[in-house]
RNA sequence: GGCGGCAUAGCCAAGUGGUAAGGCAGAGCUCUGCAAAAGCUUUAUUCAUCGGUUCGAUUCCGAUUGCCGCCUCCA
């Protein structure tokens, strides 16, 4: 039974979708304002990793992630560079798909722009202001917090030990509100100014929150099943979204809250004053694979804070290299024809674990460690040639059970060696043949200069890639 | 000031009221012409500190210390 730690009730509930095997999710996506850092893809890893995960258990999803193309950073950026928020923001948005495929996750299947859907906040305003949970003051609107008695169910923040201000942030509204606590749906600006829409109650552009509740609600109903995003977003990004969208429908918005922990470097909050703050390119261009990134992001459960370090992603590389090359080296295998039912019972086992782990609120963690017990368990048998023909489909399906969800094995693409290589190699093994080990060592250096890596097998000679 | 989370080997990290998963790094052995790869073995009498409950605690309770986070637009 798959269960979720429900940010909602704070407790660790069994998965139940509103509607028969229907999995509808959001996931709040990034802000197109710069490229999007590590601690940001450990959140949509964390989405991804989840949509896979479902899908694996049967369910047909439809996973949302927004695009946030409007906010005070990119109005200020265009603003100061002269261009539009379209201009700003294009090049961003082009380089966060490319990110998300190089880390390996899978595109969500819409993808909303916060620009394009203005139409569907202004209603979502207007029905709040014509059933008393919205007000107008300045000529922008604001949600009012005490028409929604529910306010704070998510964070479960109480308010009235709170200091004003105590996050040391500095609140830069500086209109009349009725209650501290109310925040913005629609904010009056000049009707000179580009970053602005027409709306009934006036010329202005949306509040941040207002943008989720409007997507999510027209792509996934008005109650859906699971909304999920980084844990800063908890309060006040989720609560806001609860109060407005369940203030307009009278119903729940979203079954299941889940919430993605932070990720820090070093052991610290990553922050870009304190200079840690990475980029996914900025560490691809290190000479690190995407891949091991990925499988460093999700090596600790979502809701767990994960220490990132050069050296753990070192690690992580080893360890993804070790996995490939297993599978490659399963697949090359000289085997006998035949079936070892004891083995196929064993590797069943550890896809049994996985699952397990992965139903208890996706234990990452331990789902892994039964793809390691997976590996050595095989690589004895290897060793011991009681592998057999039929069990190795068998087990390379397993394995592809496993990679739908973790997706780390990467491509499986039949590399063609250049003539010149497959004739030096062959001219090695002659060379070993005559026992001249000067020259057949000389040509292994000479392809390892080429980033070919040869490793003498007792099924032949084996080549890969550095 | 209010509230929440976490502290496990060199590093990352799972986990449980009954005696510590997994990965990386390290060591030894097997294999090899030598390598590489792989396999096997090995690396915490101990889970921040101090008390308490218990037959028994790393796991429950309390205190202390340290780190991280939230308290109005940061994934």
């Amino acid at each position: 039974m798959l269960r979720f730690h429900n940010t909602l009730s704070n407790q660790l509930e069994d998965f139940h979708p509103l509607n028969g095997n229907e999995v509808k999710m959001y996931i709040c996506g990034p802000t197109v304002w710069n490229f999007a850092h590590i601690g940001n893809f450990r959140s949509f890893t964390f989405g991804d990793i989840l949509a896979r995960y479902l899908r694996y258990k049967g369910y047909r999803v439809t996973h949302v992630m927004n695009l946030t193309d409007v906010d005070d950073r990119i109005i200020n950026e265009s603003a100061k560079k002269n261009i539009s928020i379209d201009e700003m923001t294009a090049p961003f948005i082009t380089a966060f798909w490319e990110d998300m495929d190089a880390i390996g996750n899978l595109r969500p299947d819409i993808a909303p722009r916060a620009t394009e859907h203005v139409a569907e906040m202004i209603e979502i305003i207007q029905t709040l202001l014509d059933n008393g949970k919205a007000y107008e003051s300045d000529g922008s609107i604001y949600f009012r917090i005490t028409a929604f008695p529910e306010y704070g169910k998510l964070s479960k923040i109480k308010f009235e030990g709170n200091k004003v201000g105590g996050s040391e942030r500095i609140d830069t509204d500086k209109y009349e509100k009725e209650d501290a606590r109310d925040f913005a749906l629609w904010k009056l600006v000049d009707k000179s100014d580009p970053a602005g829409w027409d709306a009934p109650f006036g010329y202005g552009r949306p509040g941040w929150h207002i943008e989720c509740s409007a997507m999510s609600m027209k792509y996934l109903g008005e109650t859906f099943d699971i909304h999920a995003g980084g844990i800063d977003l908890q309060f006040p990004h989720h609560e806001n979204e609860i109060a407005q969208s369940e203030g307009a429908t009278g119903k729940l918005f979203a079954k299941y809250w889940l919430h993605g922990e932070f990720l820090k470097i070093d052991n610290e909050k990553m922050s870009k004053s304190l200079g840690n703050e990475f980029t996914l390119r900025d560490i691809i261009g290190r000479g690190f694979k995407p891949l091991a990134i990925r499988y460093l992001l999700f090596s600790v459960p979502y809701d767990k804070q994960l220490n990132f370090t050069f050296e753990n992603l070192k690690g992580a590389e080893s360890t993804i290299d070790r996995l490939q090359d297993f599978k490659k080296r399963l697949q090359e295998a000289h085997l006998t024809d035949g079936i070892n039912t004891d083995l196929q019972e064993k590797v069943r086992g550890f896809l049994n674990d996985f699952e397990e782990a992965m139903d208890d609120n996706l234990n990452t963690s331990v789902a892994l460690a039964s793809l390691h017990n997976l590996v050595r368990e095989v690589n004895t048998a290897l060793a011991h040639e009681t592998v057999l023909t039929e069990d190795r489909s068998e087990i390379l399906h397993i394995i592809d059970k496993y990679d739908s969800v973790f997706g780390i094995f990467g491509e499986a693409k039949e590399e063609i060696l250049d003539a010149e290589i497959e004739k030096l190699i062959e001219e090695r093994q002659e060379a070993r043949r005559n026992r001249n080990f000067g020259r057949s060592d000389e040509i292994r250096d000479l392809l390892a200069e080429k980033g070919i890596i040869l490793e003498d097998t007792k099924d032949g000679v084996r080549w890969k890639r550095k």
